[in-house]
DNA sequence: TCTGGGGTCCTAGGACCC
DNA sequence: TCTGGGGTCCTAGGACCC
């Protein structure tokens, strides 16, 4: 299998969770197994939106993005759920766990899918062994079934994971590039959407063939200097690296909530923005977070939307502190149109362990000691890389319950 | 019967400083 | 009296992805 690579090229899988959110929900009730599951957004307002579904609601026709409404004509007796993202992220955080233990270069994509660079684990089989080791392991201790990827960079394998679903295994070689990926209209590519596809179409660029032997000044001058970079991938070409850095980490914590229907009455949506604030808060805590911008999202009863943010001079993690700062934007930027959905998003996050340490370098020590183990392991993580998550996850399980209490008496 | 909720990254302009 | 250029921070919006 190795000798398939050039020798000095890097074997790269991207590991892709099929139907994640509803996997997650079969895997913890059984009576779901075998059941049309959709999971939709507001799944009790006829405005909700189909998230993702199971391959027996795909059988029916239904499909992600499509209102409930249509969903519930194609197929009566569909189950829909509402999205649980605790549930999904604790799914989440388990998979890579899993994956960790394969190798300690690993990059998480999203909550359902990473890249893992498996050029140096000889010891544990070829590439397509190792690729349905991960498979296998995922699918029986976890219940979660994925798709997997394998290349000689990024791009590929992320095209190539997308090939066979569910459960599929896809070597992508460079070679291939030509005959399976140029013929694909343009937008198939990962990177390139609607905005970007109409803008290369407008200089006749409508496949990924044409985009990889299309001239690069041109390419540059519609979509930038990025344009560049996809060029090169239509092309087989991705020099990025796996970053395992980015394990663990969140740069923006945020909620928000699509209201059953537009809403003028001030008080009905302060409500609301306190209640976002207190989840947005509870999730800082969950994660020894602090914060120091607080941004919210109005989208108005027309779908305009407005961001408005503000950078604090303190750090804050209290729902209090955060409903505050969500009222002064709120009053100084709402225009009194109705309102369609509301967000509140905490940015420029920081460990509180860092902010505490600048507020008060005396009281570090004792602030240290009730941190809770997986912000440590966090820490230690991006520090030391993705190693300590295996030998600190049996001491998180155990412990898990007693660093709970304590975040509680010291937060809450 | 019409479009959710969670993110990331990039760009561009204005304020401000040197 | 008139007024450069570079750098950084903050804010807002857009594109894209799952």
């Amino acid at each position: 299998m190795r000798e398939m690579y050039p020798k000095n090229g890097r074997v790269i899988l991207h590991v892709d969770m099929n139907c994640f959110y509803a996997s997650v929900e079969i895997a913890h009730d059984a009576s779901l197994q075998g059941k049309a599951l959709a999971i939709a957004g507001n799944a009790k307002e006829r405005k909700g939106i189909i998230v993702t579904c199971s391959y027996e609601a795909r059988a029916k026709g239904i499909r992600a993005t499509m209102p409930v409404w249509e969903a519930k004509r194609l197929c009566p007796e569909l189950v829909i759920k509402h999205p649980n993202f605790e549930l999904y992220r604790e799914a989440s955080f388990a998979l890579f766990q899993i994956l960790a233990r394969f190798t300690e270069k690993i990059q998480p994509v999203s909550i359902d899918e990473g890249y893992l660079d498996i050029t140096e684990c000889y010891g544990l089989g070829s590439p397509l062994e190792i690729a349905q080791m991960i498979q296998q392991t995922l699918l029986t201790e976890l219940q979660l079934p994925c798709s997997i990827g394998i290349a000689p960079n990024l791009f590929l394998a992320k095209t190539a994971s997308d090939m066979k679903k569910p459960l599929g295994i896809t070597v992508l070689r460079k070679r291939d590039v030509q005959e399976l990926l140029w013929p694909l209209p343009v937008e198939k590519m990962h990177g390139i959407g609607k905005k970007t596809a109409e803008k290369l179409k407008d200089v006749h660029i409508h496949t990924i063939g044409d985009l990889a032997t299309g001239k690069a000044y041109i390419i540059r001058s519609m979509i930038g200097n990025h344009g560049l970079d996809l060029q090169k991938r239509a092309n087989g070409i991705d020099n990025r690296d796996v970053d395992p850095s980015q394990m663990g980490q969140y740069k923006t914590i945020g909620n928000s909530i699509t209201l059953p229907k537009d809403v003028d009455e001030e008080k009905e949506l302060l409500d609301m923005l306190e209640r976002l604030s207190q989840s947005v808060s509870r999730r800082l805590q969950k994660r020894a977070l602090v914060t120091y911008n607080i941004q919210i999202t109005i989208k108005y009863y027309n779908r305009r939307t407005i961001t408005r943010s503000k950078m604090l001079e303190n750090a804050i993690w209290e729902s209090p502190d955060i409903f505050q700062s969500t009222i002064r934007l709120w009053k100084k930027h709402w225009d009194g149109d109705p309102v369609r959905l509301l967000g509140i998003t905490a940015c420029e996050l920081e460990w509180k362990t860092e902010a505490t340490k600048q507020l008060d370098l005396f009281s570090f020590e004792e602030d240290a000691r009730a941190e809770p183990l997986l912000t440590v392991m966090e820490q230690l993580n991006s520090k030391y890389g993705t190693k300590v998550i295996q030998h600190g996850s049996q001491l998180f399980r155990q412990q898990e319950r007693t660093f709970q209490q304590n975040l509680e008496n010291k937060f809450i």
